[in-house]
DNA sequence: CGCCGTCTTGAGTGCTGTCAATAGTTGTGG
DNA sequence: CCACAACTATTGACAGCACTCAAGACGGCG
């Protein structure tokens, strides 16, 4: 699994861009017509923490949030508590996703935010964004795409589908899953690194930990997917993937 | 249940504050500091629509997304094609309520808007949003606001909670629509009028009509509720108003 | 090599989906 | 105002699935 290793210390617009390369953050930063000049006033404001231990929490849930954040590498849960006082897994963050977001309009955060694997994390003040926003429109529309490109990704509709079996819906997690990561990490062999455990993803989809077992074995006795402990293969359709018999994860 | 006649041709500010005195977008309004000026710059890309009957769809999924809108008066529901190729609902709207906002970074809609009864909308187009809060800092933090507010409380987390039967999901949901409906709506018999059909609930919660109605019929043989064909009670614990026997509705 | 946490497997109960039939509601027209 | 039709909501029977509780297997780490 592609990991980065990098100085603790900020030191203006090299940090921003070893970090970022594939950032939401930085990706907002280059659709600015003054790129150098932003990216200079947005770096002043910057801030790479890390590393995070698996773990370790990011920011707690009710607490003020004058930050919103990407992940640098590594990666991150959210979870908050339900009304019966459980913690429950609400969002998985991938090398380059925002998070923290839905604090833009809140002063305090919604979730706690925690990272699954070694991680560092990408800090932007929501006062350095509204500024940069204010100068520059295309800046607001950037953002607001990205906001709405979790929406549709991730959103209710994605994990809450009428009609659908567990097994479905624990199937159109992994593609989803597996369609974001291939977008990130290299994958030759076919397989999707899982940086969260089973029971953080039975917890995200509302089931208990033993039914999303049962579950992927019986898609894996199916011949849909391989299961590893921190990592799956989806099998297609003609099964001629399945031949290949790669145990490790 | 309050409505509105009101007259279909949109002449300028009186329009604006007739429709939306409690409108999401009046109070976006409300925030700027030269609130004449902008009001009358946006009254003329506002305009008010309607009015819809029952069932007729506001803009499809996939079509061309240049404004966001508001209810004005009556009610809206939005959904979308599942994996299955069924519609499932995704949200309701209640007088005031912001919806469409998902296209603000997109070209086009993610879903289908139908109202639900004869229904007035505020149409805002996008361009004219954008501008307002490239001028106006404030205006840019409240809209932040509205749309985490829709995060917060129609989340994930508020419909697919680990650890809840759906005896408890479809209980979270009555509690919270009553909420949001006693914020819109005078309730004097401590009803809250339901303006969608039970099916939509329950294609919003992903279970069945059958499961939706013997859950109701349970919920109300516990003394937790009340269950009319378009309305419902909350009767609180010690069961003082379950005396009142108003069955209409 | 052994401990501990994670993951898997097993047995039994309850709930939900499916299919089907009945009851209730709404709207229309005479 | 009543009768009919169309739609919506409820109820019933049955099979399948998920949850609970419990025990065993696996893997990582010291």
């Amino acid at each position: 699994m592609p990991k980065k290793t990098a100085s603790q210390v900020c030191s203006g617009r090299s940090r921003v861009q070893h970090f970022c390369h594939a950032c939401d953050i930085k990706r907002l930063l280059e659709t600015n017509t003054d790129y150098d000049r932003v990216l200079s006033e947005l770096a002043s404001g910057l801030c790479n923490r890390g590393p995070f231990q698996p773990g370790e929490r990011i920011y707690y849930a009710n607490t003020s949030a004058s930050s919103i954040y990407a992940v640098s590498s590594g990666a991150v849960k959210t979870e908050m508590p339900n009304d019966g006082g459980h913690l429950q897994v609400t969002g998985f963050y991938l090398r380059g996703d925002l998070f923290g977001e839905e604090a833009l309009g809140e002063s305090r955060y919604l979730h706690d935010a925690i990272a699954l694997e070694k991680t560092w994390i990408c800090e932007i003040p929501k006062a350095t964004l509204i500024e940069q926003i204010q100068e520059n429109q295309s800046m607001l529309l950037d953002l607001f795409q990205l906001l709405g490109r979790r929406t549709r990704t991730t959103g209710l509709h994605r994990i809450n589908r009428q009609g659908q079996s567990n097994a479905e819906r624990v199937m159109g997690f992994l593609k989803d899953f597996a369609e974001q990561s291939s977008q990130r990490f290299k994958q030759d062999n076919g397989q999707t690194q899982l940086p969260m455990n089973k029971e953080d993803i039975a917890s995200y989809l509302a089931i208990t930990p033993e039914s999303l077992s049962r579950i992927l074995k019986r898609l894996e006795n199916a011949g849909a997917i391989r299961n590893y402990t921190h990592a799956f293969a989806l099998i297609d359709d003609n099964g001629a993937s399945e031949t290949q018999c790669c145990c490790n994860g």
